[in-house]
RNA sequence: GCCUCAGUAGCUCAGCCGGUUAGAGCGGCGGACUGUUAAUCCGUAGGUCGUAGGUUCGAGCCCUACCUGAGGCGCCA
């Protein structure tokens, strides 16, 4: 077995004197006697000092940008002032050349889109080192979170036979030949001959089963693969992302809210506290990003700062009615500066949701009570008959990073909205079967996970936040 | 799906009104360097200008189509 020392623990133990092994990748070779050295296990490098006495020029040599070394020496206090501690290598062993006339990496700034096409080789960049070791992060507090909170982790399936979950276009999940499907009667495709017998989606959201589950455990939540086949080319949206969706019966709209700002604060505070250098560098490096735009389009406030703000602010909570009222006295509107119009029962525009989080309030807002006709099915009715008791959390930058909704728990509301909707009640018998027996009220929500990720990272664009985007013309690796 | 912009060396870009042999920085390669921190210094090799047509005496530059990428919008998380 090998005998080596990861870098965190190092820095962590700091044995001075002792000799020590480590292995890793370089980040850079200075004066033919620093290495700087990465293994993954810190956000920084250790630096290793070559005395070229010991160590031949025919190793030094091959000691160039990510080839992958062995080194055995005596763990110090360092000389020099860009570090604590360095190891004076006593052997040095390469243990993968790195041929440097064919790699694509450079010691240098990349852009996110060169690197996106070398997806295989841009988690060694720092940048996305950090960025995943905080996705990591974010994915263990959301299990923490709910586990804390008494919530059960339900694994929802990936394949559906649902056809009316209504969240957007599916990916269909078939065994049949794409050139000679089986006909039915109708010459239509005959999904009954093929492998579950029916037509099988992969799923674009794990609510319905979600809601089976709520009204027998209490609370749970599912944290999983969703996939949507929308032609969506925006940095927000992946065809392949992950979702979080808690559910709890005896929960209101109101106490959906409170779980859901909870939620979010959580996970912000929780990388904060525990990925504090990955987010200093992810911050310096977002400052460095924008000094080549003009004063006007910069954030008003850096990464770490407004995290912190998001942590220690209550967010906004206003009714569809007062969004509405507000974006109708605005500048903007009033100046006709709105691409679309605002009127009561047409859906926010991703203008007005900005205009309300990053100009009237700066801060998140949670907007809930839409108009009923734009809202799904199995949202709760309110009182008025013309609202629904939904929820959307909306951030600076990225727009909606939550949906939820209290879900309409009467069996006669909700038959029908659905045949408004133009849904066939006897399609969803067991969902109506959860009201007609032991019916409970309940609430729920989902979270785009990535969108969580790409507001706390600060990343521009959502493929940059997963580790192999899908997206519509593409599925490398 | 709609709209806009872009594609020139390995990377990031410049290239004037269409006019001789297409440039720079970084990276690579060769060399120097025993305290470097985006190391530095000297030298050097890299190009079918996205693809296919067209206009023209002449196209990196103008026109058309296509491909790829980015941004905005829609759909949403």
């Amino acid at each position: 077995m090998y005998n080596r020392t990861e870098i965190a623990s190092l820095l962590k133990n700091q044995p001075i004197g002792e000799k020590v092994t480590v292995m890793g990748w370089v980040r850079a070779f200075r004066n033919n006697q620093f290495i700087a050295l990465h293994d993954g296990s810190d956000a920084g490098t250790l630096q290793i000092v070559v005395d070229p006495e010991k160590i031949a020029a025919t190793i030094t040599r091959r000691i160039g940008f990510h080839a992958c070394i062995m080194v055995t020496g005596s763990f110090q206090s360092s000389q020099g002032a860009g570090q604590q501690f360095e190891i004076l290598a006593d052997t040095v062993e390469i243990l993968g050349d790195n041929d440097l006339e064919k790699y694509p990496l450079q010691p240098k700034r990349q852009t996110m889109e060169f690197l996106r096409q070398k997806a295989h080789f841009r988690m060694r960049t720092q940048t996305f080192s950090a960025v995943f070791r905080i996705r990591h992060a974010v994915a263990f507090a959301v299990h923490k979170f709910y586990n804390d909170r008494g919530f059960y982790y339900l694994h929802a399936p990936i394949i559906t036979g649902s056809d009316a979950e209504g969240a957007g276009e599916m990916f269909r999940v078939t065994m049949l030949s794409p050139d000679k499907p089986p006909l039915n009667d109708e010459g239509k495709v005959d999904f009954s001959k093929d492998f579950f017998g029916k037509a099988t989606n992969l799923t674009v959201s794990g609510q319905l089963q979600g809601e089976i589950a709520a009204l027998a455990l209490g609370k749970i939540y599912t944290f999983g693969p969703t996939f949507r086949a929308e032609n969506s080319n925006t940095p927000r949206h992946l065809a392949e992302f992950w979702m979080i969706e808690p559910e709890m019966a005896f929960y209101d709209i109101i106490d959906n809210m409170d779980l859901a700002e909870a939620f979010c604060k959580y996970l912000i505070a929780y990388v904060l506290e525990h990925n504090a250098t990955d987010l200093a560098f992810l911050d310096q490096r977002l400052k460095e990003e924008e000094k080549s735009l003009p004063t006007d389009k910069r954030r008003e406030l850096g990464l770490l700062e407004q995290l912190e703000f998001v942590v220690n602010n209550d967010f906004v909570r206003i009714t569809y009615d007062e969004a509405v009222a507000i974006l109708m006295q605005s500048k903007p509107y009033k100046k006709g500066q709105f691409e679309f119009p605002v009127e009561w029962g047409r859906d926010l525009q991703a203008e007005h949701e900005r205009y309300l989080v990053e100009k009237e309030f700066k801060k998140p807002v949670i907007v809930r009570n839409y108009p009923k006709d734009i809202k799904a099915f199995y949202m709760r009715m309110n009182d008025d008959d013309k609202t629904v008791a939904a929820m959307d959390v909306l951030f600076p930058g990225i727009g909606e990073v939550i949906g939820g909704s209290q879900r309409e728990e009467r069996e006669s509301v909700l038959i029908d909205r659905m045949e408004k909707s133009g849904i066939h009640p006897e399609e969803m018998d067991w969902y109506l079967d959860l009201r007609r027996f032991g019916g409970a009220p309940h609430s729920g929500f989902g979270l785009g996970f990535e969108r969580m990720v790409q507001f706390i990272t600060g990343m521009g664009n959502i493929r940059d936040v997963i580790p192999f985007p899908r997206t519509p013309g593409n599925a490398e690796f």
